[in-house]
DNA sequence: ATATTAAAGACTCTTAATATCTATAATATA
DNA sequence: TATATTATAGATATTAAGAGTCTTTAATAT
C-alpha cells in the first residue's frame, strides 16, 4: 500500500506555489522541470488541484497556476483528497454490516486523516523558506 | 490507496482461528470455503502468517493451522506487517534528506499504526463471540 | 503404505497507475 | 487582429503490482 506518485508530486508542487510572490503564476513547464516530470503528465495533476479549488489556472501567455486566493489554509488532507479522492483504505471482504474488523481499521485511518487535516501547507512552506 | 485483499482475508482468518478451541487445527479447505476463496490462494497468505510466527501449521492428516501458542497478544498491526511487510506509505519523490513533507506524512502514518498496534485480535474475537 | 495436508514455484490474468501524444480552447500582447 | 503562449481534454500506450490458478514436493497421522 502506497500513496500514488501523483499525490507526492502534488504536495511538492503546492508547497512550491505557496512560496511564490502574491498574484504571480507559474507555468507547468517550470513546475515540471523542477521535479523532473513531463509537463503533460504534471498538468493532469494540476487540473485536479484546480478542479478541487486549491489552485487557480489562467491559460495563455503569462498564464499558469497560483494558489487559490480563497484558500490559504490548505491542509495536507485537502491535497490528498483532490488527487486520490476520499476512499476508505479498508472495506470488509465479506461485506457484512458492522464488521468489527472494519471498525478498527476505519478508526485507525481516521487517526491518520485527522493528523493530515491539522497540518497546513503554509506552515511547511514557511519552515522551508526559513532554512 | 487500499489495503490488499490479502490483508483483509488474513484478518478474517485470524479472528476465526482465535475462536477455535485450544489445540485444534483448521485446514485451509474449511478456511477458504468460509470466505469463498480458492484454497491454493488462501494458503499463500497462511504461509506468510506462519512465517511471521502468528500461527502454526502442521501438515498431514488432521493437520492445518492454529493460533501460535506463544502469541495470544496479536495486534492488527502484526497481521498487516506479516502480509504486506513494513513499508512507508510515503517517500519523498525528490528524495531529499529530511523532506518536510515526508515528515508530516510519516507522522500521520505513525498515528494510524499506533492505533493498529493497540488493537488486539483477541478482543475482537471475544466481542464477535458474545454477539 | 496410504491418505491427507502444507509449502513452494511457475505461471497467467486483471487492474490501476503512470505516462505520452495530439488536438482544442482560452488569454496576453504586439 | 494575428501570433505566441499556456491550460484542458481525450485517446492511447506502457508498466507494475495484486490477484489468482495449477502442479509438484515435503511432511505427518493413522
Amino acid at each position: 500500500m502506497k500513496y500514488s506518485n501523483a499525490t507526492n508530486y502534488a504536495l511538492h508542487t503546492m508547497v512550491h506555489l505557496m512560496l511564490q510572490p502574491e498574484r504571480s503564476s507559474v507555468g507547468v513547464q517550470e513546475l515540471a522541470q523542477m521535479q523532473d516530470l513531463s509537463p503533460t503528465y504534471l498538468s493532469k495533476i494540476l487540473t485536479k488541484l484546480t478542479k478541487a479549488g486549491l489552485i487557480e489556472s489562467t491559460p495563455g501567455a503569462k498564464g499558469g497556476y497560483k494558489i487559490s486566493r480563497t484558500k490559504h489554509n490548505i491542509s495536507f488532507l485537502d491535497v490528498i483528497y483532490a488527487v486520490e479522492g476520499d476512499t476508505n483504505l479498508f472495506e470488509c471482504s465479506i461485506h457484512h454490516e458492522g464488521c468489527l474488523i472494519e471498525n478498527v481499521m476505519t478508526q485507525a485511518e481516521e487517526n491518520m486523516k485527522s493528523e493530515l487535516e491539522s497540518k497546513l501547507l503554509i506552515d511547511i512552506a514557511k519552515k522551508a523558506e526559513s532554512k
